[in-house]
DNA sequence: CGAACGACCTGCAGGC
DNA sequence: TGCCTGCAGGTCGTTC
């Protein structure tokens, strides 16, 4: 599910619901996740207390409780959602109860996403070495370009580098070098300033549309509601593997780079 | 330092 | 129907 754009709008729809409101319990059910839930400390920094912010970095959520910090990640197959009763089922694995009785629940059947606490973000071993946000000012060709010289690893390896650029998960890797017309093994090293100008507003452009139509998986954050909807229809390459290219005739090939797949259209991209 | 790859875990689709 | 394989939105840690 949660590729940057499915992060920000989890992020949008729990908001209203979770700030300045009274923490009364916080139950884990299977702390388990990719590091063990330190669910003692949990219990002690934000029992009887409030979430006064909330922020992404990267893919991370990070809430806020007198300047201390609950790091939250989705993993592969996380999600949060707003609800009021115990209908509990498999998988959901943390609830964070509200005074008015509404819950924060986190569901994640994989488990590799996390549930951790910081007093200092800057220096967290998650977060100190993430590069620049996509949507912030750091990022565009320029920086892309400088810091891809001399590197051999293909250029969608590159992009979905966290400490390059973080944000930038398979789906949107995929559609960014699709719309800039670049081939996703081409040599990071050997890519031109003005290809990398492309790129990073590429990237920027399909994040915020994906953003805009409620990322490409979620939705169900206040009703559970199975609305899919999404930027899915909006697709180029990602899950089209051996069909046609929409803006050519080709037919689009499929092979594995990091063991992720990719999808291009060889004669669109070069 | 960069690059490649295994690891973590469950669910599901597809083939036999 | 059931079993087996491979793949899925991430990314850290290890090794070369």
């Amino acid at each position: 599910m949660p590729e940057l754009p499915e992060v920000e709008t989890t992020l949008r729809g729990i908001q209203p619901h979770v700030l300045n409101k009274k923490i009364v319990n916080i139950n884990v059910r299977q702390p388990s996740l990719r590091w063990a839930i330190p669910v003692e400390i949990l219990l002690n920094k934000l029992i009887n207390k409030e979430f006064s912010g909330i922020k992404r970095r990267g893919k991370y959520l990070l809430l806020e409780s007198s300047q201390e910090f609950l790091i939250i990640h989705l993993g592969m197959s996380g999600s949060l959602r707003i609800t009021d009763y115990g209908d509990i089922k498999k998988h959901d694995h943390v609830d964070i109860v509200f005074e008015d009785e509404s819950i924060l629940r986190y569901c994640d059947p994989r488990r590799f996403g996390c549930f951790l606490w910081t007093d200092d973000p800057s220096n967290h071993f998650l977060l100190k070495n993430l590069g620049p946000e996509p949507l912030g000012n750091k990022f565009n060709g320029h920086y892309l370009f400088d810091l891809s010289r001399k590197r051999k690893t293909p250029v969608k390896n590159f992009i979905m580098n966290s400490k390059v650029v973080v944000g930038v998960g398979n789906i949107y890797a995929n559609e960014a070098l699709f719309k800039a017309k670049i081939r996703p093994t081409r040599q990071a090293g050997k890519i031109s300033l003005n290809q990398y100008e492309t790129l990073s507003m590429e990237i920027v452009s399909v994040l915020k549309k994906s953003i805009n139509k409620g990322g490409t998986t979620l939705r169900d954050f206040i009703r559970s509601n199975n609305t899919p909807g999404y930027f899915k229809n909006e697709l180029m390459v990602y899950g089209r593997a051996g069909k046609t290219c929409k803006n050519c005739p080709s037919s689009l090939k499929e092979i594995r780079l990091a063991q992720r797949s990719s999808v291009y259209c060889p004669k669109c991209q070069s």
